[in-house]
RNA sequence: GGGCCCAUGGUUUAGCGGCUAUAACGUCGCCCUUACAAGGCGAAUGUCACCGGUUCAAUUCCGGUUGGGCCCACCA
């Protein structure tokens, strides 16, 4: 057989890519009694095209299931959209000239599937079959569909039932000049001078606490001091014979400026629980501990508001006999107060002039802080006490903890940051947001504002257009908010699942076996998706988890955009291949960030051009093999199968571990060294001219060439699965009688042999040595030797079993060997003669 | 500020108690060798970040320092 002069990546990925669909290789097979293993694939949100990461994480994601695959299981490898978040919404707004916020909901819905489903996704996943991923693209979900919209309606509905659901005050961030509640994605961070005044607060005993803020105008809503009960504070004396209580530490600082004499120094506690008068506030506040408060910063005392900024949220999280004052509304506008109707910058310049005049500030000073601002207006963010739902989950911490010690972590370090986020977590899950797109609780309220809960049978329901069942139109009033796109695609294990919910096989389906992702989203995906499948079913949604590292720049920092550095995979697709990317992606080991360097996607090119040269060759030489094993095997031979094998074990053991980069390594370094260098250099001679060397030894590298290169293919299947399959099916498919390398068994080659391997390295030694000395005096490999001394640890008598093949390999005439003591430190001795 | 990860020839990295510290890219020299010049053979290049400790033995384990990266909190 003569295989074409080179591969053509270009002609042959997208070729095999549509086989693989046509013969449906990669279909999950619902009725199928073989283990199945199933992935949790996380959906993408699809705004715009497939970067870098993706392409490197899905891929990892990939290598698995192809493993999974060849290793003989049934697998459940869907794919979905999660198109349900803000960045769809804004790229179809930008896309189709439409304000979201001005049109009907449903009609903005019905509008963002179809764009989604006639013109972004084809071309979005396109990038993503170009790639090679061996999903079933039968399994598809979106995260906005009915399907979708009627799985998280009723987990909703669910947690109400469980009583997880609570609707409360609470504030969300909100831009006062855009008039409407923001994400987190929406804000930036800007850096900026403000100033911060230190005010005085009257305390019952008649001295005066001193705090520091930047937000002077929020004092009509002031609602508690709190200091550290453990820090050290003092009162200090001043020449007008004030007192004030300060942090030792601040005053240290302050005292120059003041000259105050220390009257009294004493543990924060001692003041814990004394009433303060705040300037402009409506009622005295106690002085309370706070676990947030430092002694170092400030005075050592924090004022807190509501609301000024996610420290007073935590902090009324943390004091809940507290009753809020909510100073803004959604105008944007203080709304009680003395600066009642006044912006935020207005009122900062009346709340200093008036503090200073009633002789509460103390001092001013400029500092730099950053903060947060609207990305669109640059409008620094505030924020607005609403109504908004929960789920009620902070009693759980313990729970979610031990859920995590029961998943299994590849890479086990990984569980540090799920550990952290939980313990570190103080607020409920807020779920409700005021967007005008996405999925509707299925609430109404009756005229007291008594909510009425959809009944689940009518699901999935919009109740800005449904009516609940009993009730007219005017008697109530539906939920404008929509549900988080966070607690929708915590649920993908579900809405992967429940596509297959009226077969047997859905019982199968959950909990899924493997969730793979990249680790910037274990703090948010990832253990929200544990909570909801805690809560829904008492269990796990996955057993393991495969969190993968990130592509960074060729210098180890983020692709940014305005830096330019963003390395587009389709690009890279075109100017080398997807094997060549996928290659790159199993470079780094599982969860280890990779620095993008184009010369990886050289070497990967290489390894292609390699594989297929190596295998034109063997193909050349296999076309009269007979498929039986021979008698007798070479003792070359022997030994490249029990270095074979070695590989199979370890790669195996390695993609069970999810570390397939070892895997990559190893092999990389047995076909191009041991193979390709070695093995098929020694056994040329063979091959050739059966005349001379023998039909029975020509047989046994036939049996050697076809199991080796066999199982090379295999192992390399799962990472680079295009020019694997082509070269399969060139010989391959048609003796294996399998119609794709990629649900062919994987490799159990095991003919690990100690003995072959001893006597396989030697004969690598003679050989290397003899290339060396032709080296050396700059002679061609060609150059005859005209005796070759030999001396190693194998006997006369099996040192005989590779003396024709190492006499061929290195052209020597004569070999004379000798034994070395086995006492000796070296192994090998050789001396040539040119 | 809290947490996690990382530090090995010019670059990217393997190794994670004991071989002369791995490989690739790059560099230099040689070689048309019946698969491959998009190749092959060979060479040079490393106080394994720094300081201590444990040990017969440390690149490997422990503590600290410095430098980088990421996540979270941002601060009165």
């Amino acid at each position: 057989m003569e295989l074409p002069k080179h591969y053509d990546s270009k002609e042959a990925e997208p070729k095999w890519q549509n086989y693989w669909v046509k013969e449906k290789i990669f279909a999950f097979d619902p009725d199928s009694d073989k283990k199945i293993f199933s992935v949790d694939t996380p959906p993408p949100t699809v705004s715009g095209k497939m970067h870098i990461g993706h392409a490197f994480m899905y891929s990892q994601m990939d290598f698995i299931a192809r493993y999974k695959r060849m290793n003989g299981f049934n697998l459940f490898y869907p794919f979905g959209t999660d198109d349900n978040g803000l960045a769809t919404e804004r790229l179809i707004e930008k896309m189709k000239g439409v304000k979201g916020s001005k049109m009907d909901r449903s009609e903005f819905a019905k509008l963002c599937l179809d764009t989604l489903e006639k013109e972004l996704r084809p071309e979005y996943l396109a990038d993503w079959k170009r790639i090679g991923i061996s999903c079933d693209w039968n399994i598809f979900y979106t995260t906005l569909d009915e399907h979708s919209q009627r799985i998280s309606q009723r987990m909703f509905l669910d947690l109400v039932k469980q009583k997880r659901v609570e609707r409360k005050f609470s504030p969300i961030t909100f831009c006062p000049v855009c008039q409407t509640a923001i994400a987190q994605v929406e804000m930036e961070d800007v850096e900026k001078t403000t100033e911060l005044v230190y005010v005085k607060g009257k305390v019952e005993t008649g001295e005066f606490i001193i705090y520091a803020t930047t937000r002077p105008e929020l004092h009509p809503s002031c609602v508690g001091v709190s200091i550290d009960e453990a820090g050290d504070y003092v009162s200090v004396g001043l020449e007008n014979g004030e007192k004030w209580i300060i942090s030792k530490d601040a005053c240290e600082t302050m005292q120059e400026e003041f000259g105050f004499k220390v009257l009294e120094t004493y543990k924060g506690k001692k003041i814990v629980g004394k009433k303060v008068d705040i300037a402009f506030a409506p009622l005295p506040v106690p002085i309370t501990h706070d676990i947030s408060v430092k002694t170092e910063y400030g005075t050592g005392v924090v004022y807190y508001c509501t609301y000024g900024g996610l420290d007073c949220v935590e902090w009324m999280a943390r004091h809940t006999d507290v009753e809020a004052i909510n100073i803004m509304d959604f105008t944007g506008r203080y709304c009680v107060g003395p600066y009642k109707g006044m912006h935020s910058d207005e009122a900062r310049k009346g709340a200093v002039e008036d503090l200073e005049k009633q002789n509460f500030l103390v001092k001013k000073e400029s500092m730099d802080h950053t903060s947060n601002v609207h990305e669109r207006c640059g409008t620094p963010i505030e924020y607005v006490a609403t109504e908004q739902w929960f789920i009620k989950y902070l009693d759980l911490k313990k729970d979610f903890l031990k859920r995590g010690n029961e998943l299994k972590w590849y890479p086990a370090h990984m569980k540090n940051r799920y550990d952290n986020w939980i313990k570190g977590l103080q607020w409920d899950w807020c779920i409700s947001r005021q967007r005008f797109s996405g999925i509707p609780f299925p609430v109404w309220y009756d005229k007291e504002g008594t909510p009425i809960f959809a009944d689940e049978k009518d699901l999935p329901v919009d109740p800005l257009k449904d009516l609940p069942k009993g009730y007219k139109k005017g008697e109530v009033v539906g939920e404008k908010d929509v549900i988080d796109t966070w607690a929708t695609s915590s649920l993908t294990p579900q809405l992967a699942a429940e596509l297959f919910k009226d077969k047997p096989v859905f019982k199968k389906l959950l909990p899924m076996d493997l969730r793979p992702q990249a680790h910037d989203i274990i703090t948010f995906w990832l253990f929200n998706t544990v909570v909801r499948s805690h809560l829904h079913d008492n269990r796990l949604p996955w057993k393991d988890v495969m969190i993968s590292g990130w592509a960074l720049d060729p210098r180890g920092k983020k692709m940014s955009k305005s830096k330019g550095d963003v390395v587009e995979p389709q690009k890279v697709i075109e100017q080398y291949s997807a094997d060549g990317l996928r290659f790159w992606s199993a470079a780094s080991k599982l969860g280890d960030d990779l620095a993008y360097q184009e010369k990886d996607l050289v070497t990967g090119e290489k390894f292609i051009t390699k594989l297929w040269n190596a295998s034109k060759f063997a193909l050349m030489h296999l076309e009269d093999y007979s498929g039986k094993k021979p008698k007798q095997l070479e003792a070359v031979d022997a030994w490249i199968l029990s270095r074979m094998s070695s590989i199979v074990k370890s790669a195996t053991a390695s993609f069970e571990k999810y570390e397939y980069s070892k895997a990559r390594a190893e092999l990389d370094v047995f076909f191009w060294h041991d193979f390709c260098d070695q093995y098929l250099e020694i056994v040329k001679d063979r091959l050739y001219n059966p005349d001379v060397r023998g039909k029975a030894e020509r047989e046994s590298a036939q049996y050697a060439l076809y199991e080796t290169l066999l199982a090379v293919l295999k192992l390399m299947a799962p990472i680079m699965p295009h020019i694997t399959e082509e070269i399969y099916h060139l010989f391959f498919a048609s003796k294996e009688k399998c119609k794709s390398i990629h649900i062919s068994s994987w490799p159990t080659l095991d003919m690990v042999d100690a003995k072959s391997d001893a006597l396989g390295a030697l004969a690598v030694f003679a050989v290397t040595q003899a290339r060396k000395a032709k080296t050396e005096k700059n002679l061609s490999l060609k150059e005859p030797i005209v005796s070759l001394a030999l001396k190693g640890k194998v006997s006369k008598k099996d040192f005989e079993t590779i003396k024709d093949d190492i006499m061929a390999a290195t052209k020597a005439e004569e070999i004379v060997y000798d034994v070395l003591d086995s006492k000796s430190e070296i192994d090998y001795e050789s001396d040539v003669q040119i």
